[in-house]
RNA sequence: GCCCCCAUCGUCUAGUGGCCUAGGACGCCGCCCUUUCACGGCGGUAGCACGGGUUCGAAUCCCGUUGGGGGUGCCA
């Protein structure tokens, strides 16, 4: 059922490490769609307190991704907002006063155990069969303990104090959860050295910037029974409203069914900018996975998708990345580019594939020509370089490809490549219709050959390979001279 | 070990007790179109994990089994 929520506040928050992955994007999208389906706010906030891992390049490289992706944010970097800072690395001390609160409060407590007594401890719980977790051992101390403790030197972590009952929330997209207390168990909030964990700094800002619905991976899931019990005392503290509502979005799975890592090839969003996706078609595959927009309908955009999205009618079940399916919905967007944008889109590629610099007005006019050419033939941008490289080619740099050259180039071919160019070396107008008029008289009537048989050779001599644009607009587009140049080449 | 989540064609999904001899898409296979490759058109392949219930009736609800995934950190 889709209700309408007022005051609806989501929040994407990733950690600067490395390119952003592709289960991230669609949790972003999903969270993008919520807060824009129900008129709220979407809250970017980076979560960037682990000193060894994070870095700045990666936090710019976050912020040009959500940009790429046209995935606008209300609240965050470069926007501001009423609740920020929206970098944690600035809200150290929110976090050091929170901590002390919660300590004063006694819903948190120091425990001074060494990591090799929880180890062992640890170990010992598992091989009699009972739950892992941390066994409380520091709940109850005396003050002759803890003066015992702090004279060897020890540093207390602050633990986080569960309660001893039942925790129960309703998933948005799973329904009723249960965590017995005995499988839920106290938890660090702080290090030893002072540093804040994501355990605390995740739900203090979800209080603070007033978060009203959290929608994340489904891995999450397990740590929410901790995170409803810290924000029902941020609540008790003064520090929140109320308990944000949560919901766990399906793992985004590679092949063979595996959780999809942002080292995995394929796993980070660049690959896919740099093969040449467009924004639209990525976002509109991942939407696809875990969510229908209903009937049988697969193609559509981000404002009808935020017009449709009902988080209730997200699947529970982990979908496995489809690189082909994402491919064909790519294409299909593609198709639907006008000419310009598409010949826009291709250049960076072309760019990049070192057919040319900045563009000139000659050539973005044979691109304009060229684009509607290479529309349909076209899963992704970048493949616009092979397709259509033989065009920006200088005539030196120029080159058959040698596989192509051996199958479609023996002593026959020179022959039908020689009599190809007499035969639009005469004419007077170079246009598509007169050079196909004069190769099909020349060859096809002329010579007797079947159309494949003709127009291959002249093909791979002109565009350098088997698989081309259509010949005889590549032939136009190309110019009478280059086109007689490398007819000769080729010819006998 | 303990806890949690999940289960419809190879893949993504539609399906919320009768409309299902399970629909669509991608992939794959055939045919048509055709100057290559594509696009497009037509047709085909293939699935409710298993076992018990509940019900007049179950892909749909309940329980169990099996299988998959995740968590169990002074990572996030």
């Amino acid at each position: 059922m889709d209700e309408h929520l007022d005051g609806v506040r989501v929040r994407f928050c990733p950690s600067p490490t490395g390119n952003l992955h592709v289960g991230g994007v669609r949790t972003c999208l999903f969270n993008w769609a919520f807060a824009r389906h129900h008129a709220g706010a979407f809250v970017f906030r980076v979560e960037d307190t682990d000193m060894s891992r994070d870095t700045e390049e990666s936090y710019d490289n976050l912020l040009a991704s959500l940009r790429w992706l046209r995935l606008d944010w209300d609240e965050g970097p470069e926007v501001g907002g009423e609740f920020g800072p929206y970098r944690q690395s600035q809200r150290l001390e929110l976090y050091a006063d929170v901590a002390a609160s919660l300590l004063e409060a006694r819903r948190a407590y120091y425990c001074y155990c060494s990591q090799q007594e929880l180890e062992e401890r640890r170990q010992a719980a598992r091989t009699a069969g009972r739950p892992s977790g941390y066994d409380g051992h520091c709940r109850t101390l005396t003050r002759g303990q803890v003066t015992a403790y702090e004279q060897e030197g020890r540093r207390p972590v602050l633990r986080f104090r569960m309660p001893d009952r039942t925790v129960t929330f309703t998933d948005l997209v799973r329904g009723d959860i249960a965590f017995e207390a005995d499988n839920v168990p106290d938890y660090v909030l702080v290090r030893g050295n002072g540093h804040p964990l994501y355990t605390l700094t995740n739900p203090v800002d979800d209080a603070t910037m007033q978060i009203s619905h959290v929608l994340r991976g489904e891995d999450l899931l397990s740590s929410t029974p901790r995170q409803v019990p810290l924000h029902e005392a941020l609540v008790d503290l003064g520090l929140s409203e109320r308990v944000p509502q949560f919901g766990h979005l399906p793992f985004v799975m590679g092949p063979g069914n595996k959780k999809l890592s942002k080292r995995d090839p394929g796993g980070g969003l660049a690959t896919y900018q740099e093969r040449g996706f467009l924004p639209e078609g990525f976002l509109n595959y991942l939407a696809l996975l875990g969510w229908s927009i209903g009937g049988d309908r697969e193609i559509f955009s981000m404002q009808e998708m935020a017009e449709a999205f009902d988080i209730s009618r997200v699947n529970a079940t982990a979908a496995q990345f489809d690189l082909k399916k994402c491919e064909a919905i790519n294409a299909i967007w593609l198709r639907s580019l006008a000419a310009d944008d598409l010949a826009d889109r291709m250049v960076p590629y072309l760019q990049a594939a070192g057919l040319f610099g900045d563009v000139t007005p000659e050539q973005r006019a044979v691109l304009l020509e060229a684009a509607p050419l290479v529309q349909e033939r076209m899963q992704v941008l970048g493949e616009a370089v092979e397709m259509l490289g033989f065009l920006f080619v200088s005539e030196e740099a120029f080159r058959i490809d040698p596989t192509d050259r051996e199958k479609m180039l023996g002593n026959e071919a020179s022959r039908v490549v020689a009599a190809a160019y007499d035969a639009v070396c005469v004419l007077d107008a170079w246009t598509t219709a007169r050079i196909e008029a004069s190769l099909r008289a020349a060859l096809v009537d002329g010579l007797g050959l079947k159309p494949r048989n003709a127009f291959g050779p002249v093909r791979v001599a002109i565009t350098g390979r088997r698989i081309s644009p259509p010949l005889f607009e590549s032939m136009e587009l190309l110019g009478r001279e280059r086109c007689l140049r490398r007819l000769a080449a080729v010819a006998e």
